[in-house]
DNA sequence: CAATGCACCGAAACCGGTTTCGGCAACAAA
DNA sequence: TTTGTTGCCGAAACCGGTTTCGGTGCATTG
């Protein structure tokens, strides 16, 4: 019958090597050698002549010979993959990190033949749940853990199955040696709040307000302990009333900073542990008629892109996302191929970004407080 | 000795079932069957009895059992994976909708039991090889194409290589039926640009213009030509000069809408393709001293965060990236499975989310002119 | 010349699942 | 009773690689 023809009747010899895949066996008969050989030669092993070798690796570049992962996984027990589980219903999301975090990670991860699989979850708890489902089907070796809490069930839960593990941040804020045994990376976000002060003491002021960062993450005492070192260096009093925390959101940063902008002294300028909640309190101070970096300095953190649209520029210590996630894959990696947790431990400086939003201060404290009371006034005058 | 204490001498009976992996052949042991009647059984074959499958079952769910997925895809052929590779070079990154996207696409994988991987390439050509590696080693079964290009070469490759694959966006303007045979999920930026037309119409506005995006996507032309038909439907004439073309970034979308205010009549209202550039626009005419929404309306596209946070707020199309990566998943993983392409086709609209960036004009493209040469001169005066 | 060592390679086991195939019991039909 | 069926399960092959182990052939040594 000659109906059937829907289905081509082309593909004789060319097909097995245009579509189909070519696998080891063939290979190895295309090269006259038994298939355990070709696969030594292949993986390096010392017991293959050079000129084996050569003529091996040569084959299989000409016939696009690639091993599946999973098969090869069978037996050696790894699949070649990282992987990172994201919380997607956390209030502040690493947005803009996102995309150049990954484009980091991804690309050391592909220069070394390995790749990256995320995945999300709805809680803390759901991420627990996906991070032992991914690793008992063995869809990845290894996990980056982001964003770090100050205890953090990801890290008991992947220390116990003994995973390998590296976290984006450290952990155990107050318990000394916490950390030491595992890997990690991270921005000396402490430090640059510290440098914040002191470029801001520069500047001439001396009232300089903190709002934090959601104390559950570690990150946010750091960023504080930072602020208060950046004071102490600066021989200024650390006065309690301008330390907030727990700014997430921009709401949190203006609502923070409003508090801040309410004391009876109010600081001439502040530092953000975020640009979300610099930016948030930037909006609404102008709105209410206060003049960023001019009647008050404003410096954030992390280098979102927003900053440099924000008029004035945010002034912001910047985060570069893709060399974190560059280093982070590199490093796990590395451990899940043996290297001892311990010895993978990198801090790497933010670098400063200048804008607009801060300056010499033009008013002091108590003119900053009588301008307040004035565009109060004004404001209710508005009104009635 | 009793030094080298440092590692835990406990895990007798409790590490098999608590750390150690149970795998098919102890499951099957512990049930008193072989091996392939639990394989069979977990994978509803029918000839299990109903009695047999219930106490497999019962046994893998109370010792954990979960397959290696790299195990079952040396025998099955799918790892139950899908894949997407970013651009990392793109001028603009679709950053914000990453996060959602992601989040979208993972909570549809996982839901049915799948990962996703995803990667990154530097270039056009470099995407065609990681691609091509990444379903040579069997990393994932199907891949996601983001922002589909007019001419995509991506899709030449995976259907010459027969892999499944759906496109974010449609392809091939221009060439009718040229997407029949491949399924794609798509928002429909041709109705919400033409709504954008109609909407602005309604507010009083006759001279409209339109700044599209790249040519070489797909989209750009939808858009415009929702643009147009909006223009149709609002029985106003079609003036060539009001439509700018490939406007990719903020500083794109300043200099083309520049472009059109600087028109012998300029017109009263602008829409965007992209909230970037539109937003790159309105910062650049609020510094040259227009008002936005009342000078000069503007509508944008994409629903980025910025856009509720400038002011005024953007009025924008709003697109539900976590949908869009939900149903994409969804689908592929449907086409995966068997499903006939043609049939996985979805075209799901925008939202209009209003902000203070459009409204009724408060100038005639005469007076917005005069407007445009008083500010000039202006500022000119200031300059000397 | 026999014995030893070494470089190099092939045969076969192995990894942890899936799928094919055949067999045994029980039951129905002849 | 014999002869199919049918329901249910086990043995074994299989997937595509990796790794172990043993065995050549050749050079070196005593």
């Amino acid at each position: 019958m000659t109906t059937n023809l829907s289905y081509p009747l082309i593909n004789h010899s060319s097909q097995m090597t245009v579509s189909g895949r070519v696998k080891l066996d063939e290979l190895a008969a295309h090269l006259g050698l038994s298939k355990s050989t070709v696969s030594r030669a292949l993986n390096g092993y010392s017991d293959i002549s050079p000129v084996t070798r050569a003529r091996v690796e040569k084959a299989a570049r000409a016939l696009g010979y690639r091993p599946l992962s999973h098969a090869q996984a069978i037996r050696t027990g790894q699949v070649r993959a990282i992987a990172m589980v994201l919380n997607s219903e956390e209030p502040d999301q690493h947005n803009p990190f996102l995309q150049d975090f990954l484009a980091g990670a991804c690309q050391a991860a592909s220069s070394l033949d390995w790749t990256m699989t995320i995945s999300t979850a709805t809680s803390e708890k759901d991420t627990l749940k996906v991070l032992s489902r991914l690793y008992q089907e063995r869809k990845a070796d290894g996990f980056i853990l982001p964003r770090t809490a100050v205890k953090d069930a990801r890290i008991g839960l992947l220390r116990s199955l003994d995973v390998p593990h590296i976290l984006y941040g450290r952990t155990g804020y107050g318990q000394p040696n916490k950390w030491d045994e595992t890997s990690w990376f991270d921005i000396a976000g402490e430090s640059a709040m510290r440098n914040a002060v002191l470029r801001l003491n520069e500047f001439g002021h001396s009232r300089i307000g903190f709002v934090g960062s959601d104390p559950k993450f570690n990150y946010a005492h750091l960023r504080r302990d930072g602020y208060a070192e950046g004071m102490q260096a600066a021989g200024l009093p650390l006065d309690t009333d301008l330390i907030r925390e727990g700014a997430r959101t921009r709401e949190d940063g203006a609502s923070q900073g409003r508090a801040l902008m309410a004391l009876e002294c109010p600081p001439t300028a502040i530092v953000f542990a975020t640009d979300l909640a610099a930016l948030g309190f930037c909006a609404d101070a102008q709105d209410q008629g206060f003049e960023i970096g001019r009647d008050i300095s404003v410096i954030g953190y992390d280098g979102v892109p927003e900053c440099q649209y924000a008029r004035p520029a945010l002034t912001t210590f910047s985060v570069d996302s893709r060399k974190a996630g560059q280093r982070l894959a590199t490093l796990l990696i590395q451990q899940i191929q043996g290297a001892d947790p311990s010895t993978l431990q990198e801090l790497v400086d933010a670098t400063l970004v200048t804008g607009g939003s801060d300056g010499p201060p033009r008013l002091t404290p108590e003119e900053l407080a009588q301008k307040r009371q004035y565009l109060t006034n004004q404001k209710r005058g508005d009104l009635t």
